[in-house]
DNA sequence: CCCTCCGCTATTGTATACATAACGTATTCA
DNA sequence: TGAATACGTTATGTATACAATAGCGGAGGG
């Protein structure tokens, strides 16, 4: 492998993972605009990587359905209605509903839902502080993805839990951008404190082998994440020029 | 492009798709098994294509779910335990749930619903022959696929719709092999019937804006296909051979 | 002045060459 | 005799060259 005398060339990493991650950034964080045509040369300037890996990525993020295929050749990035939103979430839930489902029937062992409890008891002690300051929202939520991811663990199905991941790639992807802690909702901590409820639920019956229970809770906790979506949606207003999706990890409870 | 002396290049579609459909026949049919380590070379000898069109071919297949990256490099065919094909069915049971519930609460008109009722009298007419044939089988898989494919549709929810198509990758995966045709299983026919009338009842649901009881058929519907998987592998004996995925077209439903 | 056709350019699709890493084999030393 | 190391072969990852097509602009005719 020669590398380019001007290039610097991180070994570290594979090209193709690399040259997949920026461009994802590239993508959520706005840098590329939705309906944007993405061009392959202009990728290979910003990801340092050469055609046939950000090629690979390309196809990836396509499959991944941050892209889409134009039929005459070459990709464009993927736009997204609200209800395509508000619907990837209510799928994503009821996919959820079907994981602690699972969990439930299977059964789960106290040892295995020990991260999900510490997990639940981190959120509350952030959600403690009314109003919740940005750097907590920001912690909750990654604390919140963790839970979601160690809960569709449960499941124990690798089917399951790969269209789960797949599912989540548009409510969760965005890396950045919180939106909801910004608008400072008046309802927003409230509807926090709701979801943390389910949570709480969910492992509850989850424990008590309740699957039917279980699964309800998930998919009501996906109906408040729609409710939230809606509330932000309604309150946006310096936020337009964001990509859609900057929007959802906010929303997504 | 300059074709290569003694190679014959098929210019009417592309290289990639082609390599793809190539691929995923060979996955399919068995030709290589699950587990196996699927060789780049190999596959340009046998596809015809060159190494990039047999590369993203390959990375589409492992997004795709059919192949896994191995940690060292390359692909290898996905091998799947009988769990991961019913939890499969179940999953996609519960997808068409959510998209009859859509199609039920959003409204359909009279003239979208006129081809699936023509679908419905199609398989009427077929199982109508007792016992059924076996080509008779074969239209009666075409005509179920076509069903659902349209009641997908009726959601008129891209994100689901997309979803569902990479759910059925597994269940509707394989383009051949009829396998509870020839076991000739007696329930087999009952259990058709039975999935034939929840078809009317979901249109019926779905007519009447009724969406919780068109979920609720519909997951019935994948539990009732869950079922015959399990029937049909206790009576496999001579399919063993087959890979796991051959099975999957015939019961699910 | 507008519409059409031709040609050019830019970008994608395809092929292949090259580098590197992994695996297997053989040989040598303990 | 067994194990470990070194070397060679093979296959994958990466880069780039080449071919073809689609889109665009200019020029010419109506």
């Amino acid at each position: 492998m020669k590398a380019a005398p001007e290039r610097e060339v991180d070994r570290s990493v594979s090209q193709t993972v690399k040259a997949q991650l920026a461009l994802r950034d590239q993508i959520l964080s706005g840098s590329l605009r939705p309906g944007e045509r993405i061009s392959e040369l202009q990728a290979v300037e910003t990801t340092g990587a050469s055609r046939t890996p950000v090629r690979m990525a390309l196809v990836r993020l396509e499959e991944e359905g941050l892209l889409e295929a134009i039929p005459s050749g070459g990709f464009m990035v993927k736009a997204f209605s609200e209800r395509d939103i508000s619907d990837s979430i209510e799928l994503r839930g009821t996919l959820e509903g079907l994981a602690a489902r699972f969990a439930a029937e299977r059964g789960v062992s106290a040892r295995e839902l020990e991260p999900l409890k510490e997990c639940l008891a981190a959120i509350d002690e952030l959600l403690r502080q009314v109003p919740i300051s940005v750097d907590a929202f920001s912690s909750y939520v990654t604390l919140n993805a963790r839970f979601h991811a160690l809960l569709t663990e449960l499941s124990r199905s690798p089917p399951l839990i790969r269209q789960i991941d797949r599912a989540s790639a548009l409510p969760f992807a965005s890396p950045s951008g919180f939106v909801m802690a910004q608008s400072a909702l008046p309802e927003a901590q409230q509807i926090l404190i709701i979801g943390q409820e389910h949570h709480r639920v969910v492992i509850d019956a989850i424990e008590n082998r309740e699957g039917a229970r279980a699964e309800a809770i998930m998919r009501e906790h996906a109906r408040l994440a729609v409710r939230n979506l809606r509330l932000a949606l309604r309150n946006r207003t310096h936020l337009d020029l964001l990509p859609a999706l900057a929007l959802i990890k906010a929303a997504t409870d």
